[in-house]
DNA sequence: ACGGTAGGGATTGTTGAACAATCCTGCAAG
DNA sequence: CTTGCAGGATTGTTCAACAATCCCTACCGT
């Protein structure tokens, strides 16, 4: 079989390479870092971040440091407030009612419009195996990240980088609110049946269905969620 | 009556007016000027913005010159190629489908999920008749105004910020595509009738429909953006 | 004529230091 | 208890410098 025979060009295997050569600048890599610090939940929400102590720790400078900051700021994770420093986003109900009003509108209109076919559930399938397995193994941070990997397939089936993009953002933020809660491991567990049914009716061929499904299981998720914030 | 009987807190007023008191960062300034002269032309596609120029042109220091342009490369206005410098971006059939497949993902899954009610479509009338107005008047770029205006107002029903301002993104990116595609006029102007048709069932109640009409409607947009740029 | 290769200039990436503006803290005075 | 005021700390912004990289051009060998 001639591996170029379906491809029409043969440098189209290289583009997704790219961000290996495309060297990522210093900024980037500081910005990556503190994302992970953040989405791993060793820097907690409010944590005030100063300028001169990342310096140091890092071994960049501050100007480096500023503008990893302002990234993070862009994408919603860390607050800025002027003249008196970025902290760690403390999401508060409001933040919870909105998230979610924008994954009801993104999530279920993504699956509304898959035309079914063969596999095209394929990866909601991965993920659902992968937060069973891990709920066997009692893990439950993996039940947590595999549920963001559903919901992350969810989006994807759209085939848009700029809405996988988007729901990136949105999970980071989700990410924060559940170390916000405390124990995320019994916020995932109850949807892990909820993921297979949706998983289902699109294995199924009813995409309508695991729409319907799946706006019904975010509305009781962001219920659950904002009755642990105490407000409603 | 009394002012403060419904209102749990007076200062609440106040907090509305916060972005009056919160002073904008320089940077922030610098990439609103070039994010205005971009959404207006001033800018073409592919114009190489070097980062000394800018800074005497602009009175501003280098550095606030990169965290200017750092944050419009966020938001897709400008395209970094590391060692290279910036450009303002110039979007691609590629960019056109995703923003066309992003869109009607958001758009129509907003309209779906309104519920009817007195004056829902207050604001998309609003720009159906300023459309008309413009039409009416020979301002080309004013219908194309109007249309965005009609867009963010389909958008804006959800109610949430994040997809208001995902809304925007996309919508920068739309015009560059037409500042890219030549003259816009003739692009917005026989869509004046779809917003009309529209705006007309979410005002008869008919929420779905207007989706579907609205869904319909972007494909055939997309499908001339495309033949525009001699792809499909 | 053609492709490869070194040099020089320009531009970006990053650093360090400096200064003004603002904020926070503690303390004294009313 | 609140107000006003130093003093220190932190951020916002500028400037100057250097290394790394890229672009362009002239040169050279085949």
């Amino acid at each position: 079989m001639d591996p170029a025979a379906d491809v029409t060009d043969p440098l189209d295997r290289l583009r997704s390479a790219r961000p290996q050569v495309a060297t990522t600048s210093t900024a980037d890599r500081v910005a990556d870092v503190l994302r992970g610090e953040i989405a791993e939940g060793w820097l907690r929400s409010g944590t005030r971040l100063r300028e001169q102590p990342l310096c140091t720790a890092l071994a960049v400078s501050r100007n480096t440091v500023r503008e990893a900051l302002s990234q993070l700021v862009g994408e919603r994770v860390l607050v800025r407030e002027p003249h008196r420093g970025v902290c760690v986003a403390s999401p508060d109900a409001e933040t919870v009612r909105d998230v979610y009003r924008a994954r009801r509108v993104l999530e279920p209109a993504v699956l509304r419009q898959v035309r079914p076919g063969p596999d095209v559930a394929g990866d909601l399938r991965a993920a659902v195996t992968e937060g069973h397995r891990a709920a066997a193994a009692g893990d439950g941070d993996g039940v947590g990240s595999a549920n963001q990997h559903f919901h992350r397939a969810v989006v994807a089936l759209a085939g848009s980088p700029r809405l996988d993009h988007q729901m990136a953002l949105l999970l980071a933020e989700m990410r924060l609110v559940f170390h916000r809660v405390g124990r995320p491991q019994e916020f995932h567990l109850p949807y892990l049946a909820d993921n297979e049914a949706v998983c289902a009716q699109l294995e199924g061929g009813d995409p309508v269905a695991a729409a319907e499904l799946l706006d019904d299981y975010l509305g009781r998720a962001a219920g659950a969620l904002l009755s642990a914030f105490g407000e409603q």
